[in-house]
Parts: structure tokens; C-alpha cells; sequence
DNA sequence: TTTCTTTCGTCAGATTATCTGACCACTAGC
DNA sequence: GCTAGTGGTCAGATAATCTGACGAAAGAAA
């Protein structure tokens, strides 16, 4: 027997972890249909979350996002197909495409962001401002650099 | 302009959770092809993470896990042709089943339990113990009862 | 400068994990 | 005993990934 008790399966961190980051995503995609973004979907995430203002290439996003590039392709040709982003050969690299935000791309990732930082600031008014700085830092301290 | 600077992309809080998550999950699955349980795959925690000792409905598992009761009922059926769980007919109500562990399906569970316990020990070890705890305390305060 | 190797992206095809709608069998409430 | 609601399955669709094979271009080596 062990010497810890074992966490019910509901209360394991993985388990706390996912449903707060369910709960996250839920509140920030699902204010999108409301503010003129019916057509985005979660895992569009992928692209917006590595994809810089200054764009990069299609391999550079799918080794960020720890995906296949064919994956990853998958996911800009859709949000290329809905106006968010265009994927221009790369003067540099006959082989390259550079994939970039169109001005609908930006303002929508705009909007990701500042839902993201008001879901953070409701979460700190539920749990205490202190308790979600401290959240906040505990994961920074497990995220890469 | 927002007062509040907005956060990069990769560091909005619902990232740096998804990142965890993930190499939560990472630590844990992974590990199960080497202890004898190369067939189980992150979709199955669905069911582990909501599954009593004792049993459940078909029905209870998709409300628990929030999903449709086609999708549980897939991954129900899965796991029953793996060995590690059974679904017999409820002796209560003709029209329900109940699932229930398999002896083989109740190791996995522990093991499941275990591997996630060990987890999250070597996270406590990597960002402090006081860290890991005050970040286990804010994320069951967002969890629901 | 020709050849070899590696990298970038695409094509083709498969699988997993979800969903919705329609339905049947059974239970429960009047 | 009807009628309404619930538990589960069937059928079909879609989203989001994967692997393998490949052509074109770049870079290294000869």
C-alpha cells in the first residue's frame, strides 16, 4: 500500500489542470461568435499562440506548436481560406512560404489576447488576486523559456 | 489602448495551463506503453477520470465527462474490448447498462493514480513543494465541488 | 559546377475523437 | 393503460490529428 493516498481520479493535477484551462478556452472562444468571429475554432489556437506579428514559416509554426507540419498546414490553409492569415513564397527560400496575418488576422488576434487577459482578471476576482498571481507564477516557472 | 499591457500569445494564462497540462499528460500516458498498457490513449482518461469504484451509467459518465453519450458510449466500447472495463446490463432499469472495472481495469486506475501522484511530485520537486502546493490550492478552488 | 544530402512543403490516405439526428425500448407519472 | 420522458444505439458527418511518399529547392561537398 502506499505510503500517500492515492488522489481520487477526478483530483489528480492533470485533472485540475485540464479543467481549468477547459474552462479558459470555453470562456474565451466562446465569446468569439458574439464579436464577429463565428467561424474560429479552438484549435486554430495553435496558429495564433506561435505565430508572430512578423510571421514566420509554415515548418517554424509546426515545430512551435509540436505538430506535423501537414497538421499545421492544415490549420493555416483554413484560416487562410477565412481571411486571417496569407501564406506568400519566401523571397529568401525558393522551398519557404512565410505565412502572415492579414489586417482581420491581427485585429482577431488582438481580441484573443484581451479576452484572454479579462478571463484571467475574472478568474482573479473568483479566486483572489494574490491566489492567481501566485497560479500564474507557478506556471510560468513550468513554462519554456 | 488597453491600460494593461496585453500578453503575448504564449503566455496568456489559458496557454501556460495548456502547456502544463500537457506536460502533465505527457509524463503520464507516455509511461504506460513501458508498465504493460501500450493500448491506452489520452481519450480514455475520460472515462478513468470519471468512472467510480463502484460502477456507473453509460449516461452518468457522458454528463460527468460533458460530452455527448455516442462519444462516452465509443470510448466505453473501446476500453471494453480492451479488457478494463465491462458493461452489463442495469438490474434496475432495462433500458440502462452499467460500466464497470475489469480486475485489469481497476490496476490500470491505480496505476493511472499513481503514475499522476508521481507527476506531480517531480513538479513539486522542479518549482518547490510550497510552489506546487499553493498552485494544487488555486486550481481546486476553480474546480467544481 | 556537378552531385549528394538535407530541408520545405504538398499529396494521398488513414485514424481518432468528437458531434447531430433519428430511433427503439423501457420507465414513470398521470 | 396512455403518454411523456430517459437510456442507449445506429447511421452518418466532421474536425483534427497522424504517417509515408514525393518533388523542388538549397546547401555542402567534391
Amino acid at each position: 500500500m502506499p505510503r500517500t493516498p492515492l488522489p481520487e481520479a477526478r483530483r489528480t493535477l492533470g485533472a485540475l489542470l485540464r479543467h481549468a484551462y477547459e474552462a479558459l478556452a470555453e470562456e474565451v472562444y466562446g465569446a468569439l461568435p458574439a464579436r464577429g468571429f463565428p467561424e474560429i475554432r479552438r484549435a486554430h489556437g495553435a496558429v495564433f499562440r506561435h505565430l508572430p506579428p512578423a510571421g514566420a514559416r509554415l515548418t517554424e509554426l509546426a515545430i512551435a506548436a509540436g505538430m506535423a507540419k501537414q497538421s499545421m498546414a492544415y490549420l493555416v490553409e483554413d484560416l487562410a481560406r477565412l481571411g486571417h492569415v496569407e501564406s506568400r513564397p519566401d523571397p529568401e527560400d525558393g522551398r519557404a512560404r512565410r505565412i502572415l496575418y492579414t489586417a482581420r488576422g491581427r485585429r482577431l488576434l488582438e481580441l484573443l489576447l484581451r479576452l484572454s487577459a479579462e478571463a484571467e482578471l475574472r478568474l482573479a476576482a473568483r479566486i483572489g488576486i494574490e491566489e492567481a498571481a501566485t497560479l500564474r507564477r507557478a506556471l510560468e516557472r513550468l513554462a519554456p523559456a
